[in-house]
DNA sequence: TGTCCACTGGAAGGGAGGGCTT
DNA sequence: AAGCCCTCCCTTCCAGTGGACA
């Protein structure tokens, strides 16, 4: 029972823009259709109907930059394959088409290893697909390499079955954690009895398999599929395809949707961008009651998609980091708009001793600069300035005041936030 | 043209922390 | 309990570097 004063009520009783599930607009939900991959699923199709004759299809890397539909084409195949595995659990007669077909004996394994970025956890995690009892699992850490792919091997060849492990985010793996797993996927059917394992390797950066071992490379690379960037027209029709479910027809203003497509289309052609920010703008209309979105929202959902961004990379920092992005944002706020290396460093160092912590050292600090410059918080380029050194130019990209007062508001560095009470916060810490 | 600065960034390795095996 | 494995975070060491300057 909802009483009359709960705090939910009110918000309960307003009008929702959305018609019925708001996962519609969310980029991880595959629809019927995939609009403008018609070509792109036709081809992955004719490479991967080979699993389903009980025959390994070709190893596929898929490359395209982010939102340009490469994950939502693969999850479609394999939601497909699942879908005819469930018609034909349910209807003992198949149709005539598919008697030379060994549809129930595909399996589909997805990884993602930005989530996943290790040897052992895309091991682990592969392994474990094929286990039911929890006592049979591999455990999270604790084995050596080779029992784990020992362990893995025996799970996947238990049975006669084509196994299709899709690997998304493959760079961040090989560039994190190196090549080793592909190399033994990759060579994992030369050691199996019954089953047959193929790969899909989905990437957003072309150049990482200069990264890989010869042999690995041309083992993965039987097939190249890549996703070109969506146009603004192309988003519109997705867009509108998804808001159809979405939301009722006159919510809607009229230029939401070509707004929408036309900011995504400047970022190249992300389609991911361009659902969160149909979704945050009638997410936004929603909060405030407003009966239909309009492009004031839109505009007011891109702002609040960059700053959410921003403040999410700055809270999940690890405390060092969050003392080095400080010390920038402080002498930055001090006038000194071009930062180097070594003056980050002693005000990072001059921070930590007052509030009694231990210093990293400079080189791990260099590595930290590159991660927020990886992260876009700062800009970082290596500049020689002759005789006076070769360091980097370092200078805050994001709103300082804002940032500096989420930092301050971390309890970790409560510490030094109490060194800046009273007075001007600038001036008391003077730092070089 | 050679020197020199203030780093950069790769490589190797230490050690803590999680957990398994014997 | 001791020995082992893997990952993560970090230090230490050091060759390499771009460009101003003598």
């Amino acid at each position: 029972m909802i009483g009359q004063d709960n705090i939910f009520k009110s918000h309960m009783d307003s009008n929702s823009v959305f018609k019925g599930d708001r996962d519609i607009l969310r980029p991880s939900y595959i629809p019927e259709q995939l609009p403008h991959r018609g070509d792109q699923i036709q081809d992955l199709a004719s490479i991967m109907v080979t699993a389903l004759r009980g025959n390994r299809p070709s190893n596929v890397l898929i490359f395209g930059k982010t939102g340009t539909g490469k994950t939502a084409v693969v999850r479609f195949l394999e939601r497909e394959v699942n879908r005819l595995k469930r018609e034909n659990l349910e209807s003992a007669e198949l149709d005539d088409e598919f008697e030379d077909y060994d549809i129930d004996k595909v399996e589909y394994v997805y990884v993602n290893c930005e989530v996943v970025d290790t040897h052992y956890g895309v091991m682990k995690n592969i392994g474990n697909k094929f286990v039911e009892e929890w006592s049979d699992q591999i455990p999270f850490t604790g084995w050596p390499m080779e029992k784990v792919y020992e362990s893995l091997r025996e799970k996947i060849d238990e049975e006669s079955r084509v196994v299709v492990i899709i690997l998304d985010e493959l760079d961040k793996l090989v560039t994190k954690s190196g090549d080793s797993v592909l190399y033994h996927l990759s060579k994992i059917n030369s050691e199996l009895d019954q089953s047959k394992v193929s790969l899909i390797g989905i990437s957003n950066n072309l150049k990482f398999t200069e990264f890989l071992d010869p042999r690995v490379k041309s083992r993965l690379g039987e097939e190249k599929m890549i996703f070109p960037p969506y146009d603004a027209e192309q988003l519109k029709d997705i867009l509108a395809d998804r808001a159809g479910k979405a939301f009722e027809p006159e919510i809607l203003g009229s230029d939401v949707i070509s707004l929408c497509a036309a900011l995504a289309a400047q970022e190249h052609g992300d389609a991911r961008r361009a659902l969160d920010l149909l979704r945050v703008s009638a997410e936004i209309a929603e909060r405030e009651r407003d009966e239909s979105v309009t492009t004031d929202h839109v505009y007011r959902a891109k702002n609040k998609i960059e700053q959410d961004c921003v403040r999410e990379a700055v809270n999940t920092l690890p405390t060092h980091s969050k003392l080095v992005l400080y010390s920038i944002l402080l002498m930055d706020d001090n006038g000194s708009d071009k930062l180097t290396t070594g003056e980050v460093y002693s005000a990072y160092n001059e921070l930590t001793k007052r509030s009694g912590m231990d210093p990293l050292t400079q080189r791990r600090i260099t590595d930290l600069i590159s991660e927020l410059d990886m992260l876009g918080l700062i800009n970082a380029r290596v500049k020689s300035f002759g005789r006076r050194g070769r360091t980097k130019q370092i200078q805050s990209s994001v709103p300082k005041h804002e940032i500096i007062d989420l930092i301050e508001s971390d309890e970790s560095i409560e510490s030094v936030k109490s060194l800046n009470i009273g007075g001007n916060r600038v001036k008391q810490t003077k730092l070089i």
